[in-house]
DNA sequence: TCTGGGGTCCTAGGACCC
DNA sequence: TCTGGGGTCCTAGGACCC
């Protein structure tokens, strides 16, 4: 036996998080098809008797997609990242509800917290996930399994699903088996019978793309993959691609237990509510843009870091996208930089068509209180045009 | 009235340097 | 004076994930 197998690793799945989230705070939505989607027009209004009115989704307006989508919502084809208003075209009665990220915070920070009583070794996924490496704790996989959610459950009143198996991969394959509420433990000799029947696109890397290849090459399941060379899978998906693909098809994957991480970037983007024109809208995109690299600079600075790379995205009425971006000589935060420089980005760019999305981006990021001095000195070179 | 927002990682060409 | 060959940085785009 490896040592790979000797790991044991949990991956943690709030059950429709954000729903689930908005049916503590509103219970007499409990069992009926709700959705989460942005925009604020559709908070629900409080009646003169106190009781709550909630906005349906067919009284949405505006380009936003669905967030989350209820178990009962699912069941009549909604999904999360679907455009709501095609949503509101198969269930037009469905309740909707707008985005309220404080609270999915709160119930997130409660929710890791609850894991990490269990077991110390977690990595953040993003709000309603994580994985936790549970080798070295007592019991067999399932009674572990049942405490995380019994945990979970006790500080949240949320259920989870919970998969544990030799690694970070079968342990995700694992926890969506048995959702919502559920446990799913496997070891490496349960790979051909549990693992390779599931479809290509399970697999967390296997997205869009490379699913409608693998289908074109008539693969559809993990085990259709698995019974590929490694030569025949890195002819047709390159070197690397295809040597990872041979790879996760067999459950094999050495990956550790991140418990610490560094961001990369930081980035903050709008579409706006109707497309803008380069010249007539002028005013509205310039305040945009002064206010997207306000926020920007106000993240930065709120998480103590500076930047020294500065980045703009585009994004056209045909949804064409570009990026331009810029490194410095030396590192900024504030916003009359930021908004100097993502300038100088966007004069790079042909306005020939209607704008649809605007954002500003920086990464390079520093620690603010670990800025060398002496680079300062380089600073106004920058500003000369 | 198709297609959000915030991220990470990879690729690939050109510049530039030794 | 037919032009090797690494290594690294910069930039743009794209796949993918939650």
């Amino acid at each position: 036996m490896s040592d790979q197998e000797l790991r044991r690793i949990a991956h943690i799945d709030m059950d429709a998080f954000f729903a689930s989230c908005e049916l503590s705070r509103y219970p007499e939505l409990k069992g009926l098809p709700m959705v989460v989607a942005g925009g604020s027009s559709h908070v629900p209004r409080i009646r003169e008797d106190g009781t709550r009115e909630f906005s349906r989704l067919r009284d949405y307006a505006g380009r936003g997609v669905l967030t989350t989508a209820t178990y009962e919502a699912r069941a009549l084809g909604l999904n999360s990242a679907m455009p709501t208003m095609q949503a509101a075209k198969l269930a037009p009665d469905a309740v909707l509800l707008p985005v309220n990220f404080e609270l999915y915070r709160h119930y997130s920070q409660l929710f890791k917290a609850a894991i990490r009583s269990i077991s110390p070794q977690v990595e953040n996924i993003g709000i309603d996930e994580v994985y936790a490496d549970v080798s070295s704790l007592p019991g067999d996989a399932t009674e572990i399994a049942q405490q995380l959610k019994s945990a979970v459950f006790a500080a949240t009143g949320l259920t989870c699903s919970v998969g544990i198996a030799p690694n970070k991969l079968l342990a995700k394959l694992c926890s969506e088996m048995q959702k919502p509420d559920g446990i799913t433990v496997i070891t490496m000799s349960d790979v051909p019978s549990r693992i390779w029947p599931m479809a290509a696109k399970k697999i967390n890397g296997i997205g869009p793309k490379a699913s409608a290849k693998l289908e074109s090459l008539q693969i559809k399941t993990i085990g259709q993959i698995a019974a590929m060379s490694e030569a025949w899978l890195v002819q047709h998906f390159g070197n690397r691609y295809g040597r990872w693909l041979y790879r996760v098809s067999r459950g094999q994957d050495d990956r550790p237990v991140v418990t610490e991480s560094v961001p990369v970037s930081m980035s903050r983007e709008t579409t706006f509510e109707r497309n803008l024109h380069p010249v007539r809208d002028k005013p509205a995109l310039s305040e945009a843009f002064t206010r997207l690299c306000e926020r920007v600079a106000n993240d930065l600075q709120k998480k103590g870091y500076t930047c020294c790379k500065v980045g703009i995205k585009l994004r056209f009425e045909d949804f064409k996208t570009v990026t331009r971006d810029l490194t410095l000589s030396t590192a900024i935060s504030d916003a009359k930089s930021l908004r100097l420089f993502a300038g100088k980005c966007l004069k790079r760019i042909d306005l020939d068509k209607k704008i649809r999305l605007l954002g500003v981006k920086v990464s390079g990021l520093l620690r603010a209180d670990r800025v060398d001095q002496t680079d300062s000195e380089q600073f106004t070179l920058d500003f000369d045009e």
